[in-house]
DNA sequence: ATTCGTTGCGCAATCGATTGCACAAAAATA
DNA sequence: TATTTTTGTGCAATCGATTGCGCAACGAAT
């Protein structure tokens, strides 16, 4: 009785002298099995408190009922908020989260990826690192009919699902509320633009100046400050000039972040001087002062719509996969670094 | 050729007209297989591609190489970090990491649980939710032999491995470093002292006070501050109190930012008029002005010693596991917010 | 009384991999 | 040459659950 082992289907079928099959039957409902047996069979069931085993339902059914999912870090905000939102669509639908985390490592991520084709996971939501240009270790789960949906940062040499941000609409937003608040002198903190995201968010900083008519110029435009520190110096800079610039439009939170604290140390005031926005809505912007404004990324949608895109193709299986894109519209954030001073132009 | 299915090792028996058996032993090096024929069948194993599926040897060898996780939500920082450290042990030892979210809910906590004695886990890292007393799900795992660790928030009903934080320890820390800055009047910022860990952190403080020969003064001690909103408020309160205290040591970050904004607001300067120290080390902690000093709660680490125990216990198998727990040091992390203004006293 | 349909259940195969045992053929030994 | 040992491979069971098929037993219809 002191049972320390698992109870199966056998354990039941033995203790009321029937079969296997039976059992299985009684707890599946099968319409051909007696009224007094599906109650025994369950009564015992549950008395031994049986619960089936995963792996001998997952070998028959082919399905184990679990998403994998793939990201750089679960310790980086976006990517445990993503999860979240994967988290929740899959428990909808009954299936478990399988996590694996690249560390933006290509070798781990093709390690990671290879050692899901074995039947771990029915498919996959990946972001991939940010050293990820090849694209044969997905290439091999597709092979095997693993349905893959990448989110954020996509192969674009791989035609399957993927979901999006739009990072341009985001920029022309965070631009023109700028703009809206009379700034027009307005600064560009930029990123890397070899990197998608933010080659389009200063696409659309520019985009923003050029529909309202005013100049680009480029010395405000300071390439390559996404960290604290290049903000806080490129910050330095931007103050020498004259005039001096009466807003800054960041691709990044943490080189807002960083102008924001040279500002203050310079005895500027913020928003009054000078108004700052960012792009991520990372969670300290509400909690420096001033709270900073900031283009909120969906998080936790793009991993629903992710989740959500990944399961219809496993349901669809053997099928061909018709790959679809979801573009997510990204959330202007107003917080007091940038709060309007007149009002706006009709 | 094009197949679109898994492949197995009978496909490759059937290839090579041998049967299933001499492939499996031919590619676990079985010693009794001629080396023409190991060769043979590694090779046309690569060229398909071949790898053994989870599902069939997870039911033979009874072990999925999987690890449970269960925590509240892991878009918190903290437990975030927490499973970055299970991942890296966890990876280290060829384990795949399975990820349930109870989100505070013990329905929730309750349904992930049962649904996990199936064998999709080999073990479980738990964290409970904060609603949690009763352990009768922890305990149907315990029945069905399934290793149990548990981090930060432990059922003390339940006799096994847990990792824990010493906060007690962090808390003296933090206090005595205010008063080898020079501070004499201490407030301090409590959370419910029906939690363990908020009141492990009070009676650190009171220790503290006590070991310098500080006198306890009661409407210093502010309860159930751990917001940002509380603590913003609760220092409107200190502030006009005469003599005003010259420190803060608050049981979270949150409130202790609070405070920070409100002290700005006031005109106070953080440290020089009033220093300011929290819990937790939250991302935040660098990023505010001045930056915040806290006590650092060796998250990674907590999940790496988690990981480590469960992985032994797993290994151990059927013996009777030896329950240990690990009391983690925190440690301090000292910034701006609390710079010594004098020098220590011998 | 015979036939047919239904009900209730067991046998055995299946999913993928491993492994104890048996049994040849080859090699080593007497 | 005869016997023993070693080597190389296949058969079949196993892990846990499901399911097509077969086969009794029973009731209803002819």
């Amino acid at each position: 009785m002191n049972s320390t082992k698992r109870c199966t289907i056998h354990d039941i079928a033995r203790q009321l002298n029937i079969s296997a099959s039976t059992v299985s039957r009684a707890l599946n409902d099968h319409p051909r099995i007696s009224q007094q047996m599906r109650i025994a069979v369950h009564d015992l069931a549950r008395e031994l408190n049986y619960h089936p085993d995963f792996r001998g339902l997952s070998l028959r059914s082919g399905s184990g009922r679990t998403l994998g999912v793939l990201v750089p870090q679960v310790d980086r905000y976006f990517f445990a908020t993503v999860l979240r939102g994967i988290d929740d669509v899959a428990t909808e639908h009954g299936y478990d989260v399988l996590i694996c985390q690249s560390y933006e490592s290509i070798a781990k991520e093709t390690a990671l990826v290879t050692s899901l084709l074995n039947g771990k996971v029915d498919g996959l939501i990946a972001s991939v690192s940010i050293e990820t240009t090849d694209d044969h270790h997905f290439r091999q789960l597709m092979k095997k009919n693993i349905p893959l949906v990448f989110f954020d940062r996509p192969l674009d040499t791989l035609n399957v699902s993927k979901v999006l941000i739009d990072d341009f609409k985001g920029s022309v937003d965070a631009v023109e509320h700028l703009i809206a608040g009379g700034r027009r002198k307005i600064a560009h903190f930029a990123g890397p633009q070899h990197i998608r995201v933010y080659k389009d968010r200063t696409a659309g900083y520019l985009h923003a100046l050029k529909q309202h008519h005013l100049e680009v110029i480029k010395d405000l435009i300071i390439p390559n400050t996404i960290t604290q520190q290049t903000g806080y110096r490129s910050m330095k800079s931007i103050l020498a000039m004259t005039p001096r610039p009466d807003a800054i439009f960041s691709s990044g939170d943490y080189s807002a972040l960083g102008a924001l604290l040279f500002a203050r140390e310079a005895g500027l005031s913020v928003p009054d001087e000078i108004s700052i926005a960012g792009f991520a809505n990372e969670p300290f912007c509400p909690l420096v002062n001033p709270p900073l404004t900031s283009v909120d990324q969906q998080a936790q949608e793009m991993g629903r719509q992710a989740a959500i895109l990944l399961i219809k193709e496993i349901l669809r299986k053997e099928k061909h996969p018709i790959p679809s894109t979801v573009v997510l519209e990204p959330r202007l954030i107003i917080r007091e670094s940038s709060h309007r001073l007149f009002e706006p132009f009709p």
